[in-house]
RNA sequence: GGCCCGUUCGUCUAGGGGUUAGGACGCCAGAUUUUCAUUCUGGUAGCACGGGUUCGAAUCCCGUACGGGCUACCA
């Protein structure tokens, strides 16, 4: 069994790619087959450099390196489709001659003028007489064309009348007919195949068994058929199986009353950025339409279908808040969002096309990998949790869904929480230490196993121990005004401070120690846990989320904490105005 | 518009003629923890609609609605 991922190099690896990735991945390895990765760059001018370098490094985070693959070796390539184009050029060469392609001279300029008189204009066989290609001009001519250098594409001539069946092992039968079809372009101008002639003669060549690809290519596989019959090949033919997208989150998930009036705002920006003329025809009034229509939450749905009575602005403005609140997960809703689309952070040209990752966003590979097998799959049975092995065991193509999937950051925070809580320490402290190193801490390994140890329940995410616990290496950065306010009595200034030189006359500074020293100081002078706990904790952390005080105490070390308790008791003086 | 695919709690899903329609996330409440989190218990909420077929339909068939994809010399 061998399988391929075949991504094109135009960006960053979207995560809808990296499940298609990793649904070839188990299966290949479920089978004992081989795992394939294979650079599609037929379109120059959509290449992006740096691209096939994110995708091997991608991959090989989520721990799903292919074993063949450019830069990786095998025997079936080169593994890029740039560097295979006089393969290409023989199979187009044999369509040509067996009379299942031909060569068309139309320019962009009258295909486009085809378009603009007919919407529904369809290079086929009821068009192709009066389009000028080998078919409707005669033998002189097209050969004087030929000669003289005139650009042409190769055309596959699809018969009439035929019902083409689609075995897809995710939809069972799927039946085309044939004179739906179009004369798909095989080769471009520029001497290079389309996606349809070269991931099927690569596929042949690379002897690919099974197509695990996105549901956006079932409407041409009924093409990739008829290539697969011409070229003689139908016999080894792969198996095909449609994956179902994924799609963006429901808008019910990230609409609340404080996001809503930022995305309103976000969102219109966007419009009237893609569309100046709509904006402007609104006038001022664009935002608050957004506004309006998101918050609408009812009738979300139909609040975005466009009315006769709506004016063109307003029809457009529904149509571009459609587009961004439904359908396919796309790059843009990471940034509208507020959540990782990507596996790794994308540097592009501009602050605009540049996107951070899942990876630096705090989450473990592991989590991804867990969160996104069963997005779209599910083994039948009620577990959640997988390891790689348990997936590769489990893993089967009849038990993909065929819906669609909407995206959930929240189900992917409690993969990743449920990961972190789990891991092994060391192996957190090898993650978290070089979050830590970037704010230029490098504790010994002691304190940073220990740091680990408190914090680990309340991490959702790496950055998550920095961001809540970044007062185990730095004094609070301030101190909840509200608690401070609540709980902090001026008058007992001077017992506290007694309680601070109590504790830094300890001889072993240990939570245990703390606490028993706590209990007798309260008891001495009748006061409660609530009425020291909290000012221990917000004068050492200056928040009141986090781990048992004492505990946390300890770690910071006797001097530490004598000098944030003294620090800390005098700006609270302050704040309560003694 | 045309073609293709789909539709079970807000979300991910199990269930494929007889089920109190199950689980997970989220949310809510309670217990534990004098913080937060973890953990535990409970709750909330669903078969898009209309026709058939059948003794019986979430399940099979047809239609409608809705959603999605494709409709490029992009993949």
């Amino acid at each position: 069994m061998r399988l391929r991922f075949a991504p094109s190099p135009t960006g960053a690896l979207h995560i809808g790619g990296v499940r298609t990735a990793l649904y070839n991945y188990l299966l290949a390895r479920k089978e004992g087959g081989t795992f394939i990765l294979r650079i599609e760059d037929t379109d120059q001018s959509r290449y992006v450099p740096g691209a096939e370098a994110y995708i091997l490094e991608a991959l090989q985070w989520l721990g799903i390196s292919p074993d063949e693959g450019p830069g990786i070796g095998g025997d079936y390539g080169p593994y890029r489709q740039s560097e295979r184009k006089n393969t290409y050029q023989q199979y187009a060469q044999q369509l040509l001659e067996a009379g299942h392609a031909y060569y068309a001279f139309d320019t962009a300029e009258e295909l486009e003028a085809a378009r603009e008189k007919d919407a529904t204009f369809k290079y086929d066989a009821g068009a192709r007489m009066r389009m000028r290609n080998s078919l409707s001009l005669p033998g002189s001519e097209v050969e004087a064309l030929l000669q003289n250098g005139t650009p042409y594409v190769v055309r596959m001539k699809i018969p009439q009348h035929e019902t083409i069946l689609i075995q897809d092992e995710v939809r069972g039968e799927v039946a085309f007919d044939s004179n739906e079809l179009d004369d798909k372009v095989l080769v471009k101008t520029d001497g290079m195949p389309t996606y349809h002639l070269a991931n099927i003669v690569d596929d042949h060549l690379m002897e690919i068994t099974h197509v695990i690809r996105g549901e956006e290519w079932l409407s041409s596989t009924a093409h990739h058929v008829l290539l697969y019959r011409f070229l003689g090949w139908e016999d080894s033919m792969p198996t095909f199986a449609h994956l179902p997208l994924i799609l963006k989150p429901a808008p019910e998930s990230f609409l609340d009353k404080s996001s809503t009036p930022v995305l309103a705002a976000r969102l219109t920006e966007e419009f009237a950025r893609k569309m100046p003329e709509a904006a402007d025809s609104l006038g001022g009034k664009a935002e608050q339409l957004a506004l309006q229509i998101l918050q609408d939450k009812k009738n979300l749905a139909s609040g975005l279908k466009v009315k006769d009575k709506d004016d063109e602005g307003k029809a457009a403005l529904k149509a571009f808040l459609k587009s961004a609140l439904y359908g396919k997960l796309s790059k843009r809703d990471g940034d509208r969002l507020g959540f990782p689309v990507f596996p790794l952070s994308w540097k592009g040209s501009s602050e605009a096309e540049s996107f951070i990752g899942f990876r630096e966003y705090g989450f473990l590979p592991e989590a991804v990998i867990n969160f996104l097998a069963l997005l779209g799959w599910n083994p039948g049975d009620e577990q959640e949790l997988f390891s790689m092995e348990q997936l590769i065991a489990a893993f089967s193509l009849p038990r993909i869904n065929k819906s669609g999937s909407r995206f959930s950051i929240d189900k992917a925070h409690w993969f990743n929480q449920q990961y972190i809580l789990k891991a092994p320490i060391e192996e957190l402290a090898g993650q978290v230490a070089p979050l830590l190193k970037a704010q230029g801490h490098e504790p010994g390994q002691n304190f940073l196993y220990a740091f680990i140890g408190l914090m680990q329940e309340r991490a959702t995410l790496l950055t998550d121990f920095w961001e809540n616990g970044y007062y185990f290496f730095e004094p609070p950065r301030g101190y909840e005004e509200k608690m401070v306010q609540k709980r902090w009595d001026p008058e007992r200034s001077e017992l506290f401070e007694a309680l601070v030189n109590s504790l830094e006359g300890l001889p072993d500074f240990s939570a245990g120690a703390i606490n028993t020293a706590t209990e007798q100081f309260m008891e001495a002078h009748g006061l409660k846990f609530g009425e020291v706990l909290p000012m221990l904790r917000l004068a050492n952390a200056g928040t009141m989320k986090g781990p048992a005080v004492f505990e946390m105490m300890e770690l910071l070390g006797q001097e530490e904490v004598a000098n944030r308790m003294r620090r800390a008791f005098k700006a609270f003086n302050q704040m309560v105005g003694a």
